[in-house]
RNA sequence: GCGCCCGUAGCUCAACCGGAUAGAGCACCCGCCUUCUAAGCGGGUGGUUGCAGGUUCGAGUCCUGCCGGGCGCGCCA
């Protein structure tokens, strides 16, 4: 079932085509100007300078091949060539009937599913997620979903960060402040059996957070401090007993609190591989890339030389074996790929991460595609922009310090709660069912915000502005929703059927068209990847069917029309539910 | 220094292969609750799209230069 836009643009191209023009330029787009039409074509303009023709004469003579179509009520010529169209009536109703009806809601399915991978979120061991982790969860999970519901079959990856010379810090660390916890690492470490390992469950997250960034500054000035962590690392990667059980504790605290915060956002993964997880195929990988001829020694490392012909600068080469003898970030990106190659066979991977790290993606990539784990153009960073704090710089709380997830989560949610008492909203509920509402409008606050930014650019998060919970906002999708499903509530009690629907009034209109555009929506959310498309729809749904709810009484209607206008609202409800749900957002019953 | 990204209303952001009058929200002003949830709806104020050129019938969008900002540039991830 075909949109309206794209069933008309076919009936515009096939006019263009009629009178001698490139088809192509018969492309049609929702009117830049409602006043004076629903849909709109350009392609007179170029079809203009092509032909060498004036452009309203081309533009008159396809008006008069579409003269005859039923589904349009006019057709007009405007300014320098644009061709105005205006649907009936009858075919907004019809196509109305037909989302209704539909249980995609008048969505596509992509022609030809693809195996994808999406790699997003990017929890590390040892540190408890911050607000800057917000976005790689937002935007992956979205993304994940939009790639699903379009028919992919996609797998969500956590790519949990476990392993490398940040273990080897914090295991140094921990060891020098905690004796009993050092006596035992050195006693497995020097092959001692049968240890009781009591004094590493003292060890918890808490720990670990306060000694990462003390470590990680020591390991920044102190020379021996640092040549110590390597050689920990290297050590931990070699499975050496002592390191390897207390890194697998440091793995477990740190597990419970990101499925907490994660679950808190309604984000799951399908999958929670860590970079441990490749840590055997890497010897062997080495070994191959080797023999491949592609590893160079340089300065005591074993690296890639990624250069092209054509690049505009010199990109720094991948390194693959440091000259401790550690696997390196890049070395377990590449192992993660081969990984996924043999489990997984995929069309594509989307790297859902920080946009700093584009230079790092296109090495690791490069170096993939030479080695021949990966074809051009399957592996594809989606990078995102910052999240800055009110004073444009990286966000940090009025302490200065980093703001935990998990916290703001909980600002936000205390926000949710005093908005909702003021509003008088809930009062009579459940204590459980109000706070799972509180949940879902703080959770809706949050990704809302996010997403509406297209994802490459940076934004500023001003928690103040993001919990008003007015204008564009998620809270606002969510009391659009709600009023839906009070509505239909109450028609149900009294008995009021939906039946066919018949558009007349100027909001009933637009509702439709709005409706009519979510597969454009969806479609460029999934195309440029980038999820605001598809909020903008959400967004414009919601209004549509604000000052439809405002515009049109329904239950004190006639009764052909009541069952008119029931279908039109069940329709803008189903449509904007499962739009917020593939940006991540839950809808609660009622609030 | 080299490279990438960005600069749109007082603020935060949109803008569909270049198209008509550059759109939303916040803030500010005016109106609307004895009728389906006012976290709502309607109306209004607010713009030389950083600057200067160029290409084009037409530029926020493409090209060049400049100004301003952010980020990255091998042994962290």
């Amino acid at each position: 079932m075909s949109d309206l836009k794209r069933a008309l643009g076919e009936a515009v191209e096939a006019a263009f085509a009629a009178i001698g023009a490139p088809p192509e330029l018969g492309r049609v787009t929702p009117s830049d100007r409602p006043d004076l039409a629903d849909f709109q074509s350009n392609g007179a303009l170029a079809a203009a300078k092509r032909l060498g023709k004036n452009p309203r004469e081309i533009a008159t003579a396809v008006a008069e091949r579409l003269a005859g179509d039923p589904r349009l009520s006019a057709i007009e010529i405007a300014g320098p060539g644009f061709i105005n169209l205006k649907v009936a009536d009858a075919t907004l109703s019809d196509r109305a009937n037909a989302i209704a009806a539909d249980p995609r809601l008048g969505a596509e399915t992509v022609a030809t599913a693809r195996r994808v991978i999406v790699d997003y979120g990017g929890p590390n061991v040892a540190k408890p997620m911050h607000v800057g982790h917000l976005r790689a969860s937002i935007i992956g999970e979205s993304i994940k979903r939009i790639y699903r519901f379009r028919g992919d079959e996609v797998v969500g990856d956590a790519h949990f960060g476990d392993w490398g010379y940040q273990m080897g810090l914090l295991i140094g660390a921990v060891m020098d402040e905690n004796f009993a916890v050092r006596a035992v690492v050195e006693r497995l470490n020097a092959g001692v059996h049968g240890e009781d390992l009591g004094a590493f469950d003292t060890v918890d997250l808490a720990d670990l957070d306060r000694l990462y960034p003390q470590a990680a500054a020591r390991g920044k000035a102190d020379t021996d401090y640092r040549d110590r962590a390597r050689k920990i690392t290297a050590a931990l990667q070699v499975k050496q007993a002592g390191y390897y059980v207390l890194w697998e504790r440091f793995r477990a605290v740190t597990k419970v609190a990101l499925e907490r915060d994660f679950h808190a956002l309604g984000v799951d993964f399908d999958l929670w591989k860590g970079e441990s997880d490749v840590e055997h195929l890497i010897a062997p990988m080495v070994a191959e890339l080797d023999a491949k001829g592609l590893l160079v020694d340089d300065q005591g490392a074993r690296i890639i030389r990624v250069v092209q012909d054509g690049d505009k600068r010199e990109l720094p080469p991948l390194l693959v074996v440091s000259s401790e003898g550690s696997a390196m970030y890049g070395t377990t990106d590449l192992a993660t790929i081969l990984d996924r190659q043999r489990a997984f066979g995929p069309d594509l991977v989307i790297y859902c991460v920080d946009q700093r790290q584009a230079d790092h993606f296109e090495i690791v990539f490069r170096a993939a595609i030479q080695a021949g784990y990966a074809a051009p153009g399957q592996l594809e960073h989606i990078g995102f922009g910052t999240m800055n704090g009110t004073d444009g710089k990286p966000f940090k709380t009025r302490e200065g310090g980093v703001l935990k997830l998990n916290d703001m989560i909980e600002l936000t949610r205390e926000k949710a709660r005093e908005r909702l008492r003021e509003a008088g909203l809930g009062e009579d509920l459940p204590p459980a069912e109000f706070e799972e509402i509180a949940g879902k409008v703080a959770v809706a606050a949050l990704k809302f915000a996010d997403l509406q930014n297209f994802r490459g650019t940076s934004y500023v998060f001003d928690l103040d502005r993001f919990t008003s919970f007015e204008g564009k906002t998620g809270p606002y999708l969510l009391y659009q929703a709600v009023r839906v499903k009070s509505l239909l509530r109450r028609a149900a009690e009294e008995g009021a059927q939906a039946g066919p629907v018949n558009v007349s009034e100027p909001a009933e209109r637009d509702l439709v068209l709005t409706l009519d555009a979510f597969d454009a929506a969806l479609t460029e959310a999934y195309d440029k990847k980038a999820p605001n498309a598809l909020a903008e729809h959400a967004y414009r749904l919601s209004q549509a069917f604000s000052r439809f709810y405002a515009a049109c009484p329904i239950m004190t209607a006639a009764p052909a029309v009541r069952a008119s206008r029931l279908t039109l609202a069940t329709a803008a409800l189903r449509q904007l539910e499962r739009a917020l749900d593939l940006l991540g957002i839950a809808t609660p019953e009622r609030m």
